[in-house]
DNA sequence: AATTAGGGCAACCGCCATGTC
DNA sequence: AGACATGGCGGTTGCCCTAAT
C-alpha cells in the first residue's frame, strides 16, 4: 500500500482554476501569507486540494512571477544549465529570476528538446547525434503530416555534419505582469471610468487575473512594451457581482516601442550572462576543489565535478 | 465548413526528503 | 526509531486551440 492521498478528493473541485478561486487564494495567501497548504483550502473557503493550491500559487499566482515568451537569451542559458543539471527543473528556474519550474519544464519539453534534436543534438546528452539518427529524424521531417515540416521548421538541410533549421517563431500571447496586490482603483481607461478590485487579462484560451496597482503609468510600464498601445477594458458580467471584476483584452502585437526593446533585452542578456558566468566559477572553485580533496585519484573527475556544483544548489 | 491531428501548457499524480512529535 | 504531516520535485495527463486536410 503506498500512503495516504494528501487530501481527500471527495467533494473538491479539480480541473481549471477559476477567477473566483484565485481571488479567494490570493486574498487569503496576503493576508495569512504562504504556507500550511493542507489546511489553506478550508479557511480560504476554497474546495480544492491543498497541494492544488500551492501549485497553483507557485506556478501562476505569485506576484514576482515573470510573463512572457522566453527570451533567446534565457533559451540559450536554460540549455546551458540542462547540460550541467539534466533534468533539475527546480535548479534551472532558480537560476531564471520570475520563471518556475513548470514553465521551464514544459518549456524545455515542448520547445528546446525539439530545437535541439533539429539541431543534430541529442537533448538528454546534449551531444552530437549519430549518423544514423539524424537520417531517422530526417526520414521523420519527411513524412506526411509530420510535426516538424507542419509547424516548427520551414526549410531543413543537411550540410556535412550539421543541420541548419529555419523555425518559424509562433508567437504566444504573453501572460500577465503583476505589479502587486492592491485593493482597489478608479481608472481612466478608453473614455471608460472604472473601479474594481482586481483586474483579470483574458486570452483566447484561458483567463487571467492581473493585480494592480493605484497609478495608471504602473500598469503600464509593467505590461510588456508592446501591449501598451492595445490594451483595452470591459465590464465583465460572467464573473460574481461581488468580485467587480473587469476584463481586459489585448490586441495584435503592433505598436512596440523598438528602442525601449532593445534596451530590456540587452540587460536581460548581461543578467543571464552574469548568472552563467557565476555557474562557471562555482564550477571551476568546485574541480579545484575535487582536486585538492581527491589528489589521489580514486574519484571521477567528471562525476565529481557536477555533483558537487549541483550541491552547491542545494544549499 | 467540418473534421482531424498536433502543439502548448495548466494541472494532476506519485514519489521522495525533511521536520516534528 | 518510527509514524505521520508537509512541502517539493519530476513525469505525465488531458483539455483547448489552431493549422492542416
Amino acid at each position: 500500500m503506498g500512503r495516504a492521498p494528501c487530501c481527500s478528493k471527495v467533494g473538491l473541485h479539480r480541473g481549471p482554476w477559476t477567477t473566483r478561486e484565485d481571488a479567494l487564494l490570493i486574498k487569503y495567501i496576503e493576508a495569512h501569507g504562504e504556507g500550511q497548504w493542507r489546511s489553506m483550502p478550508k479557511k480560504a473557503g476554497l474546495l480544492r486540494c491543498g497541494k492544488s493550491c500551492r501549485l497553483r500559487w507557485m506556478n501562476y499566482l505569485r506576484p514576482d512571477i515573470k510573463r512572457g515568451n522566453i527570451t533567446p537569451e534565457e533559451d540559450d542559458l536554460i540549455i546551458r544549465l540542462h547540460a550541467l543539471l539534466g533534468n533539475r527543473w527546480s535548479l534551472i528556474a532558480g537560476r531564471l529570476p520570475g520563471r518556475t519550474d513548470n514553465e521551464i519544464k514544459n518549456y524545455w519539453n515542448t520547445h528546446l528538446s525539439k530545437k535541439l534534436r533539429s539541431q543534430g543534438t541529442d537533448p538528454n546528452t546534449h551531444k552530437k547525434l549519430s549518423e544514423s539518427e539524424l537520417e531517422k529524424l530526417a526520414k521523420n521531417c519527411n513524412r506526411k503530416r509530420c510535426k516538424h515540416t507542419k509547424r516548427c521548421m520551414k526549410t531543413r538541410k543537411l550540410e556535412g555534419d550539421e543541420v541548419i533549421v529555419d523555425r518559424i517563431t509562433k508567437i504566444h500571447l504573453p501572460k500577465p505582469v503583476r505589479v502587486k496586490p492592491v485593493i482597489s482603483m478608479t481608472r481612466n481607461y478608453s473614455n471608460t471610468s472604472l473601479e474594481t478590485n482586481n483586474l483579470s487579462l483574458h486570452t483566447t484560451s484561458a483567463s487571467y487575473r492581473l493585480s494592480t496597482d493605484e497609478s495608471e503609468d504602473n500598469i503600464i510600464l509593467n505590461m510588456p512594451s508592446w501591449l501598451d498601445n492595445n490594451v483595452s477594458l470591459e465590464t465583465n458580467n460572467g464573473v460574481d457581482d461581488d468580485d467587480h471584476l473587469m476584463m481586459m483584452t489585448i490586441g495584435s502585437s503592433s505598436g512596440r516601442d523598438q528602442d525601449e526593446v532593445v534596451t530590456v533585452q540587452d540587460n536581460n542578456n548581461q543578467q543571464l550572462e552574469k548568472l552563467y558566468e557565476e555557474y562557471l566559477q562555482l564550477i571551476k572553485v568546485d574541480h579545484d576543489h575535487d582536486h585538492d580533496h581527491y589528489h589521489d585519484g580514486d574519484v571521477d573527475d567528471g562525476e565529481a565535478e557536477l555533483d558537487s556544483f549541483t550541491e552547491s544548489f542545494l544549499i
